[in-house]
DNA sequence: CCCGATCGTTGATTTGAGTCAATGCAGTTG
DNA sequence: CAACTGCATTGACTCAAATCAACGATCGGG
């Protein structure tokens, strides 16, 4: 049996949660014209009027590295986009143990599921900006707006194509090869979003890394000092990792 | 490393594909109407008219076990509703590992991806009958009935609860816990179709288990070997198991 | 009805990753 | 700026599950 997680250290932040997030409403003129995520986001490749309905009923929040979003069974209110920092979403066992189901992006979607309760928690990684969106009105607007749905469709079915890798990781990759796809996976991922695929930003910490790909702290950090050692990776300042020999990396990943 | 598998093992079947299926069209006068699945498939809750369109693109087919359907990286050219059976997909590594993603019981819907290529490959672990729908068909008809599209991201939406659940059970728990989750999940599907849920009906292999569960197929015998003799559960004939103790496995499965 | 193949079980042993423990290193806070 | 705190690293040791191996049970086909 592994370790058990202290619930308690797992459970809220002390810190800022969306309740004290301020809203922006009425500063700019239309923030989502301008939004740099709106190509990446369910927002793209919609008219001007059902932008300026999906302004409507949008509000904005920046949150801090370790704030809470929503916690696994609340009811699921809202939906929400990432539009700066990452978000983490994950699940606990009733020992604690945690399970990272994904990390949250610029542009991506946030809420997914279509039933009454949230399927998992959501916490802040890194200082965040999130677009939340009522569910209700949301949904009313995807039956107005087909676009909206086929965009919803398109990610969900992103999502799952998602996890499905994610299964064969966590089912059948060793150690090593777990944090060589995991760092191609974020590589690729930065490149959609236009920002340095190559060293590529990781603002999670070993423990977050540990939970997402089925390890302990102590091996997700072996295997990057092993990863080092060799000269596959570089560790540089500011969490940012260098993919020194991308070939090496996709064998591992692919596992031949 | 764990061991590899022989790929040409894990490879095509030398039994009846697909293309030697018998359709089974004009025998019947309505057989969607008569559907035993339906109220458990996407096609639940559809008017007479949108019915009979469906039923106009259908095609239907009954296959083998260990019959291939479609195999990962091939055109997805079709979606399929098991209707009667059990089909396991599955994804591939390069050294030939497996990791099955997901067995399918009927009412199911296989080829959900929306993409050009299936992302994974399905193939029968028992006898089973499947109707097959002409992607582009089954796309169009869909845009013309919105409820159709419903009944889709609902079970996207479902399938994709499934996945995050299974990433917790691969990433987190252990042997013993794995077989208790699994167990309980096929009892409360085998209940939501109708069929007993004690004991409950297990025709895939311990190699399939394993490869659901992230785990050999030593383990999956042994573990089951200790629940049988802990009086947790009875091995029945034709792979039946029956579950003694449902309280024990709850809480193997949610982790206390 | 027996043969061969596949599947399941069990035992002995190995090993990759987990656990326990100690130390170092930045960031920040009073 | 000193003490504290959380995060990362490394070492020593343990253990759950994998591997290697053997054997029995079941079943379909010649």
């Amino acid at each position: 049996m592994m370790r058990e997680r202290d619930k308690s250290q797992v459970q809220a932040y002390a810190s800022s949660s969306l309740n004290d997030a301020v809203p922006r409403d009425g500063a700019v003129e239309s923030p989502c014209a301008a939004c740099p995520v709106r190509p990446l986001s369910i927002c793209a490749g919609l008219s001007l009027e059902e932008l300026s309905d999906l302004e409507r009923i949008v509000t904005r929040a920046t949150l801090k590295a370790g704030a809470p979003i929503f916690d696994e069974g609340q009811p699921g209110d809202h939906r929400y986009n990432v539009t700066a920092g990452c978000v983490k979403i994950y699940k606990l066992l009733g020992d604690g143990r945690r399970q990272i189901i994904g990390f949250l992006f610029p542009g991506d979607f946030l809420g997914l599921a279509v039933d009454e309760e949230y399927a998992y928690s959501a916490e802040v990684v890194a200082d965040t900006d999130l677009c939340r969106f009522p569910r209700a009105a949301l949904d009313e607007l995807m039956i107005r707006y087909p676009a909206l749905e086929q965009r919803l469709l398109g990610a969900m079915s992103n999502e799952l194509a998602i996890a499905q890798d994610q299964m064969v990781l966590l089912g059948r990759k060793s150690a090593k090869e777990k944090v060589a796809t995991m760092l191609l996976m974020l590589s690729r991922r930065a490149s959609k979003r236009g920002v340095s695929a190559n060293p590529v930003s990781m603002p999670m910490t070993r423990a977050d890394i540990g939970d997402y790909l089925g390890l302990t702290t102590e091996t997700v950090s072996r295997t990057f000092t092993q990863l080092k050692t060799t000269g596959v990776i570089s560790l540089e300042p500011g969490n940012q990792v260098r993919l020194n020999k991308t070939e090496t990396l996709e064998e591992l990943s692919e596992g031949f």
